[in-house]
DNA sequence: GCGACAG
DNA sequence: ATCTTGTCGC
């Protein structure tokens, strides 16, 4: 018995892994049942008719956090909005440097990364900007997590906004693997599709594989994160790929970089 | 038991 | 996440 919790302890330690871990799993939990899974938000899809009496959207965030090299604890927060009816230009970005001591573990990367993002959506916010975003999508997964409850639900819970997890990598789960899915994108009856969708072991869908560019063979995993339905989430990030990743996660990832460079330089000086 | 494990 | 230029190909 006693041994049991000195071993789950020592390897705690080797892993690095702060002792507040269980309670993160609590908050999840306790978090999670505030999500919702279905689309819920007055905005439509753009669509070839006009119902003149519903907003469009227009309106598409996307987050994300980089980090230094040199200075790992050094962390760049940044939101940006893109225009959907307007070629995708960028309308609003903003960033927030800091220095983050809670690491990395896998499974509970909101809880490093969400608090730098709940910031920038809460300045926004009380900034009135009138390009708040009408959904966001984030940098890592929603409901493709071990406890369903991935950074993207996090945020939409925490800031209690649509948002979309978009994940360049499989979190493995409930028997899902990068090379399986793979496998089953190559797969002659998926041949068409360019999305499969990311049925478990235990049979839950936890989001889905999708070939966001013809011609990429690597996909991009799509979840739920919060507010949004999995079939509109993919609808959206159909109409934001020019490239493999959908323009607003790429544009956050490469202006945050650039703006941590720009601002970590400066203070070495 | 060992390995896998979003960013 | 981060280290990194050129380069092969449509």
């Amino acid at each position: 018995m006693e041994g049991v919790n000195e071993n789950e302890k020592e390897e705690a330690q080797k892993r690095s892994d702060p002792p507040e871990l269980g309670k993160w799993a609590e908050i999840q939990d306790t978090l999670k049942k505030s999500v919702i899974a279905v689309d819920d938000f007055p905005w439509r899809l753009p669509s070839p008719q006009s119902h003149s009496h519903q907003q469009q959207l227009t309106y598409v965030g996307g987050v994300d956090v980089s980090f230094s090299k040199e200075e790992p604890s050094m962390a760049c927060g940044s939101l940006v909005v893109l225009d959907l009816h307007h070629d995708l230009r960028l309308v609003y970005q903003d960033y927030t440097c800091l220095t983050l001591d809670v690491p990395y573990v896998p499974g509970f990367l909101a809880f490093r990364e969400a608090p730098i993002l709940v910031h920038l959506l809460e300045k926004m916010k009380n900034d009135a900007s009138p390009f708040y975003p009408q959904v966001l999508m984030v940098d890592g997964n929603g409901l493709l997590h071990p406890r369903g409850f991935g950074l993207a639900s996090h945020l939409g819970v925490l800031a209690n906004i649509p948002t979309i997890g978009i994940g360049k990598n499989l979190h493995h789960i409930d028997g899902l693997t990068q090379s399986g899915v793979r496998k089953l994108l190559e797969a002659e009856e998926n041949r068409a599709n360019d999305v499969i969708t990311l049925r478990g072991s235990s049979g839950f869908i936890w989001g889905a594989a999708m070939r966001s560019t013809q011609g990429s063979l690597k996909p991009v995993f799509v979840s739920i994160g919060h507010r949004v339905s999995l079939d509109t989430a993919i609808k959206i990030v159909n109409m934001t790929c020019k490239f493999r990743v959908p323009e607003p996660i790429r544009q956050a990832d490469i202006r945050s970089r650039e703006h941590l460079r720009k601002h970590h330089i400066g203070m070495l000086a």
